[in-house]
RNA sequence: GGGGGGAUACCAGAGCGGUCAAAUGGGACGGACUGUAAAUCCGUUGCUUCGGCUACGAAGGUUCGAAUCCUUCUCCCCCCA
């Protein structure tokens, strides 16, 4: 298997450095990619750069995961528009846990010569002193060289200034290169496009302090087709853990991709092989509303993050609640697995009194439960026909429910929106 | 250190004594259509016991009445040194 290769008919390369594709086919190559550790779990978003790391790793080549310790506290001025906000350090440790944890699972740490490798560089700056630094970093890299990084200009062109530190990231991460360049016998740094810079600084200290030579490869940016954030939803980022995002959001969330996006996204995001991935496409074409590219990219990936187990359940959970069946359907099901096809669902708990007399639906909504943040907007949304329970649409806001209602004489099933769901359990 | 400009809802940005819970655009959310897609169209976008209440950087003041005027403070930007 040939990586660059398979980046290319993949769609994920975006640029790449002269000579690195002759480097890749001499023989094993050690690469990394640095993940920021502003939080403490990696978010679809960062897929695309494990996805390129395995890729990598399984042409043979020795992939070097860093998270970014030291580059955290930092902070990447690339592609941000104003001065980040710093981490403490105790964050920083949080983060760096969390993230090593999810991207074993992603590599192989024990496979021989090209097992994966987790680097910190914390560990090769904690010690490095502020003047050691400038004199023997900063000496090889000229302020203009830096003043003319399109991240710099950005930010010096615009009105709200960046700082001293900001400025410093790309010797910070340059020397990242350069050291594990020096230790580790690291010839590539892989990244985002956005990163392009930044690697670039890497490859020239290397030249400059050493008469080295190092290579850079970027990945496309992901985008949606309709330009807007990939890895958003009304909730907010998709994360890797499951305890931010369950596995059944997170099935959701690749199952709802637009058709345009499912085809790039296939190709990135999952291992399938071309023949595969364009059956599955004239598949989709043949019949789209059967959604076989939205479902075959959920599973693979769904399987991959979450594992086997994960994905049964998120698949039952979705088609009780997008499928045919009946809300009646719950009656036949003893808690356990109520709850079992509800987890990933926000669920509420409220008193079997509050039915007692019955309660008004602004009230069931927005005060005993917090399926509305305020009383005014279930209201607004009721009105405007957007709220059921139990699958059937609110008429009006002081519509009462009482213990009639309720499913197994326990539950009841909110629905804000099409694909909004809540449970409320009353006991 | 001197001079100037600014801070308005999620963001951008109008308003410059009452008719302002605040134009417009974007975003977000909801509805219709569909395929849990895209595009399009429509609606909503401070809280409320629907009497009101809290809001235009913060605190005071003037006024019957302030986002709008005055004072002080905080922060930001620009120019000069």
């Amino acid at each position: 298997m040939n990586f660059v290769e398979e980046l290319r008919w993949r769609g994920m390369l975006h640029d790449i450095m002269p000579g690195t594709e002759e480097l890749l086919n001499k023989g094993m190559v050690s690469g990394y990619i640095g993940f920021d550790p502003t939080a403490d779990s990696l978010h679809v978003g960062s897929l695309a750069q494990i996805m390129t790391m395995i890729h990598f790793q399984r042409a043979g080549h020795k992939p070097f995961a860093l998270v970014g310790g030291a580059t955290g506290m930092v902070g990447d001025p690339s592609g941000k528009s104003a001065e980040r906000n710093l981490l403490s350090e105790d964050a920083l440790q949080h983060n760096l846990a969390g993230i090593r944890g999810q991207l074993e699972k992603f590599l192989d740490f024990d496979c021989g010569a090209n097992s994966a490798r987790m680097v910190n560089n914390y560990d090769w700056f904690k010690d490095f002193s502020f003047l050691n630094f400038i004199r023997d970093v900063g000496k090889h890299i000229t302020v203009n060289y830096m003043m003319a990084k399109d991240s710099v200009k950005n930010r010096i062109g615009g009105d709200t200034g960046m700082s001293f530190t900001e400025f410093s990231y790309q010797l910070v991460q340059g020397y990242d290169f350069y050291y594990l360049w020096k230790h580790h016998n690291c010839a590539l740094q892989m990244g985002g496009s956005d990163q392009w810079g930044n690697i670039v600084t890497g490859t020239e200290l290397i030249r400059r302090k050493d008469a080295g030579e190092a290579f850079a490869i970027t990945t496309q940016l992901i985008k949606k087709a309709d330009g807007t954030k990939f890895g958003k939803t009304e909730g907010g980022n998709i994360w890797l853990d499951p305890e931010k995002t369950s596995s059944y959001k997170f099935y959701q969330f690749w199952l709802n991709t637009s058709d345009e996006d499912a085809k790039t996204y296939v190709r990135i995001f999952t291992l399938f092989d071309r023949e595969t991935i364009e059956s599955l496409e004239a598949d989709q074409d043949a019949a789209p509303h059967l959604r076989t590219l939205q479902k075959a990219l959920a599973k693979d990936i769904t399987i991959r993050v979450h594992g086997e187990a994960e994905y049964e359940k998120a698949i039952k959970s979705s088609e009780f609640l997008f499928g045919n069946t009946g809300i009646e359907f719950l009656n036949e099901l003893n808690d356990a697995e109520v709850l079992a096809l509800f987890e990933g669902v926000p669920n509420f708990n409220i008193s079997l009194n509050d039915l007692a007399n019955g309660i008004a639906a602004v009230d069931l909504l927005a005060a005993s439960t917090s399926v509305f943040p305020s009383k005014g907007e279930a209201k607004k949304m009721i009105a405007g026909g957007g709220v059921a329970v139990n699958k059937v649409k609110i008429n009006t806001a002081d519509d009462v429910y009482n213990k009639d209602v309720l499913i197994n004489g326990k539950y009841l099933v909110a629905q804000k929106g099409k694909k909004n769901y809540f449970l409320i359990i009353a006991e």
